[in-house]
DNA sequence: ACGGAGCATCGAATCGATTCGATCCGTGGT
DNA sequence: ACCACGGATCGAATCGATTCGATGCTCCGT
């Protein structure tokens, strides 16, 4: 055969017009039981699978296909259980309403991906966050295609599903201040795409572009607490945690509670602990962000602010079916809750 | 405005011809310099985004999309390690050629998903295999989708992309063997979509419909070795180790070595051995497969057969663009190395 | 000056389906 | 017997772009 087969041909081989064989698949207007099967059956010995969704798209100009873009590295962004969390949640409530997921990776200063330039789409959902002046939502808003941000920030005009990032801090610090600490150092989470490690000063604090980072931050300004040390870390991995936190806790006269600001970071902080001989929660309090199931942590269990992320990503989906009806979705802030574990306790006499 | 601005409207912006206009942004044919830049211009003014990727596809037939058909389970899949890394891999090398990722659950008793019979794509790959008989398979040859399997049966006529299982396995009976052992049990990776936890009999032993498992049973096979307990895991997770470690373990007379044909299962077969009151390796020896880096099993490193995860992915990347050429993607069989750490050691005397 | 070559541009067909308006036919009411 | 009505079917336009063949123009060689 030299083509594909087309709708045209079944209607021809069922012996009605086109317009009378879509009619047939798509169930929209009135058809005759007979004349249906017949050419359900046509389309069945011609091996045909259903209208091309090109078509489809085409006429309707709905693609069902929703980008998703993720970290700017694919690596990275799988790594992280937070994103695949998720992701898992987003592309779980998308499916049930016949959705795809397209994976855009965010591409970093070498430009955007062709994919957010060209590949089509309905709905735009960017995982974590956007900078200001962010390219990517530039070229969204430049192709007319919605978008609809995780964890961004509010006054883009942009629908936004977050969570209560400067609640839950101040639950933690709540926390630790009944345990007796007063002294804190914190590892925060990338202030934008520079991925350094080091002490943040006032300078770099102004440069601070990034919304989870910031939320999360707020929420220690909130209770009054000026962390010291305070160190950025590159990324959210066990690594950086580690290194950061020595950087937290090798100094003269170090905190006696460390606020990470996610839990791979604090799980970094408790190897950085462990590399300085000091016992936890003994010597020194380590608190996370995000609520993982970080198993291998065992025997201890990571005290840390535990975050709805299946939620999350079901409420982007959400956010996507409204946007996608036409209605304004609202912004939604989903709740936290304080998980005590075992790596807190009071702070040494 | 009414609709969105297309190729026409910057057409007649540009006081040109549809046809023109189109040759400025594809530069397939002959145009004169200035008419490109009144064209491009006259788009710019108007907010033209670039050519809808819709009427293109439409056009040439081809979508840009390669739909990637994971585990029946989005959660399970992107956990585990393995698939994220092929995945990792593939999405790499095939960004690098504009094509994207759409994501499909494969969907299992309850149907096949929408996706799979409807989205438009140019080529599917099938992360994890295929069962023979494979519904998933079945649609897309109905479409007319040309398929490519990761870890699947070669004998369907469609490419497939593996690693060296048999040899893999025997490597590692060759290293156990070398210490002294002579009785093995194993942990196997699931028999089919049944997902359970259970020795292995004769009858079961008949129903074995999973590519992987076939071929690192296999390579028991040919050095010989009829592991004793044979135990069958419900899926490759650290928790599904540990259950059926405890069946391979706690036995009147239990092995001196377990052969996991995972890592993460092995890891499970770790703790079970720990549950056991059993120590590593001076008790027993545990080895797995696949090479990942669980840091967290630290001090143990767990001996275990390296395969290129990343760069089985790529090697799926390329057979796609093969496909796309054309061209009949050749099979490809990745090698693989062996890495003994300290889980395995002589027996016990 | 005339003819041909070659480049830039244009018109129209095409991809595969949806959908609106028109047509056709049968039925029920008066 | 005639008309109005409605359900089934059909024709044709439409979605947004690509592409082939045709046309018109300029420029060069003889």
């Amino acid at each position: 055969m030299a083509t594909r087969t087309t709708l045209a041909d079944v209607a021809a081989a069922a012996g009605v017009s086109v317009s009378t064989a879509s009619l047939a698949f798509s169930g929209a207007g009135p058809i005759a039981e007979a004349t249906k099967a017949r050419v359900l059956a046509a389309a069945e010995g011609l091996g045909y699978a259903g209208p091309s969704a090109l078509g489809r798209s085409l006429r309707s100009g709905r693609s069902g296909i929703v980008g998703v873009v993720i970290g700017d590295q694919l690596r990275r962004s799988f790594r992280d259980p937070v994103s695949i969390q998720v992701l898992d949640g987003l592309v779980g409530r998308l499916g049930g309403q016949g959705l795809g997921v397209l994976l855009i990776p965010a591409g970093r200063d070498e430009g955007l991906d062709p994919l957010l330039l060209s590949a089509s789409m309905d709905v735009a959902v960017l995982l974590w966050g956007a900078h200001s002046d962010d390219p990517t939502l530039a070229a969204l808003s430049r192709r007319g295609i919605p978008a609809i941000l995780s964890e961004g920030p509010r006054d883009r005009g942009l629908p936004v599903v977050g969570i209560d990032d400067r609640g839950g801090t101040a639950m933690l610090v709540a926390h630790l201040r009944e345990l007796g600490h007063h002294r804190f150092g914190c590892v925060t989470l990338p202030f934008d795409g520079a991925r350094r490690c080091a002490l943040v000063d006032e300078a770099r604090m102004r440069e601070l572009d990034w919304t989870p980072t910031r939320h999360r931050l707020a929420g220690l300004a909130d209770c009054g607490v000026a962390p010291d040390p305070l160190v950025e870390a590159p990324a959210s991995l066990v690594e950086s945690g580690r290194e950061a936190g020595r950087l937290v806790l090798d100094v003269a006269n170090p905190p006696t509670a460390v606020i990470a600001q996610s839990d791979l970071l604090a799980a970094g902080v408790l190897l950085a602990a462990r590399d300085l001989g000091l016992r936890v929660p003994q010597d020194v309090s380590v608190a996370g962000f995000d609520g993982l199931d970080l198993a291998w942590l065992a025997p201890d269990v990571l005290t840390t602010v535990s975050q709805p992320l299946a939620a999350k990503g079901e409420a982007l989906g959400d956010a996507v079916r409204q946007q996608l009806a036409g209605q304004a979705p609202p912004d939604v802030e989903l709740p936290v809750t304080l998980r005590v574990g075992t790596t807190t306790g009071p702070p040494p006499t």
